[in-house]
RNA sequence: CGGAGAGUAGUAUAGUGGUAGUAUACGUGCUUUGGGAGCACGCGGUCCGAGUUCGAUUCUCGGCUCUCCGACCA
């Protein structure tokens, strides 16, 4: 992508109404927009960082077995009277059509809508297990939106459903999403500061994880067993006072931010939508389900939050919207470099230009894709490689591009 | 939802009961090119509504919006 026909341009300043670094840092870059509080564009730059999360995920989705659907935001009402949480989700959009009067919920989760789909298709124990996944924009009415996209009103989340015969084929299954969502936090660039963390089950079961990326900005606290790298969510430091793992006592306090979260359903939603399967006896069983839960928004605000410097973003290279930010200090004269490129397929964003080699390097620490190459002569000849948090540069000819 | 603060140009800011200023961005021209270049000229602004007043961007009231603190948070 050439810099110059790029739909957005960077901010100088950080805007008033913004004081998340996250939001700030996004916003500067033109990688996001703010439409209102709590709901956000992505724009072109940030709409590839935001794919790059989405694939990374859905691979890792699909490496347990999991199968892509998508399901609606206009959810009916009745199905959200059938589990009571029509009146006791606190965060519920609800709509009403000024045609019909029908109310519907804009839709927060989506056990409402899964389970009855779910049950045209799971009747037999032959059907077991099953795990379904989406990747869907959200829309949760909070009190309060704040800090940037780490808390909105409208957000994506990819969202596992799994069914199972039983509690402990499910148990089986919580334990692999767990594993592969410690693998997801790593390919994005937040494994060293991703912790598994008991919490609550709220209504659903005694115990839930999350997955808190420790974080000044968060919201939440946990308390680290550095030992195990595990840790406890506030809530039930209570009465769990010692390390799940080790059973060890020395916490430390942390905040942090709630990247994902894994619960076990078990019938809560099978038992109300008399989602049931026959067993080889031909008995009737409630379906076990589990529900798995990252937020991409907030991934990609938490990396934002957490990567970057004074000068700006510092995008993990598995995430960054471009790996190369080609520079040219002279008109036209890495445009040979970009064809090459192209040709190749390395993802590049070539800043073509006709701006000063200052403004092209603030912008290129701003927009913190990692690897920088510069073309400063005339000729071409000579690359000049980068990465973003590198102080100097090295010199490299074409060849070594293609082996980073 | 309770509390606090803030709305002035695309962005960031200053100021004033009587002509709204600066930086940056943007446009034109010339010069310039390894850390947000320089000069000149130009374009562009007081959130909405009501009230007080000869006159309101400024004061008062209402609304809307944003931020922060708290509560809440499948």
């Amino acid at each position: 992508m050439k810099q110059s026909e790029l739909f957005t341009k960077t901010l100088r300043e950080a805007p008033k109404d913004e004081e998340s670094k996250n939001a700030s840092l996004l916003i500067r870059g033109g990688f996001i927009y703010k439409v209102m509080a709590g709901a956000y564009a992505f724009l072109p730059l940030g709409l590839r960082v935001f794919r790059k999360l989405e694939e990374i995920i859905r691979e890792e989705m699909t490496s347990i077995g999991a199968e892509e659907i998508l399901m609606t935001s206009l959810q009916p009402k009745a199905n959200w009277e059938t589990t009571g949480r029509w009146l006791d989700f606190d965060a519920l959009f609800k709509i009403k059509s000024q045609i019909s009067e029908i109310d519907y919920a804009l839709a927060p989760t989506h056990e409402e809508e899964l389970t009855p789909i779910a049950k045209k298709h799971i009747v037999s124990y032959r059907d077991l297990p099953k795990a379904v996944f989406q990747i869907q924009n959200k829309f949760r009415d909070e009190k309060r939106a704040k800090a940037g996209l780490l808390r909105g009103r409208e957000f994506f989340m990819k969202d596992l459903y799994s069914f199972h015969a039983d509690a402990a084929d499910l148990d089986r299954y919580y334990d692999k999403v767990s594993k592969t969502y410690m693998k997801i936090w790593k390919r994005v660039g937040l494994g060293k500061i991703t912790y598994f963390t008991w919490a609550s089950g709220g209504t659903f079961s005694k115990y839930s994880h999350e997955f808190q990326t420790l974080s000044e900005s968060g919201e939440d606290t946990i308390y680290v067993c550095e030992k195990c790298r595990v840790a406890v969510n506030e809530e039930i430091i209570a009465e769990q006072r010692e390390c799940p793992i080790c059973g060890g006592r020395e916490f430390s306090k942390k905040k942090s931010i709630e990247v994902g979260n894994i619960f076990k359903l078990g019938v809560k939603f099978s038992k109300p939508f008399e989602l049931r399967y026959k067993d080889k006896s031909g008995r009737e069983i409630e379906v076990q389900m589990g529900c798995y839960g990252i937020g991409l928004n907030r991934v990609m605000g938490t990396i934002a939050d957490t990567s970057n410097d004074e000068k700006g973003l510092i995008w993990p290279e598995e995430v960054a919207p471009y790996k190369f930010h080609l520079l040219e200090f002279k008109k036209g004269s890495a445009a040979k470099i970009y064809k090459r490129m192209l040709e190749d397929g390395l993802e590049v964003l070539y800043d073509d230009r006709d701006v000063s080699p200052g403004e092209k390097l603030a912008d290129a620490d701003l927009i913190g894709i990692p690897y920088r190459l510069i073309v400063s002569e005339k000729t071409g000849k000579k690359i000049e490689l980068k990465k973003r948090t590198d102080k100097k540069t090295t010199l490299v000819n074409y060849e070594y591009l293609r082996k980073i």
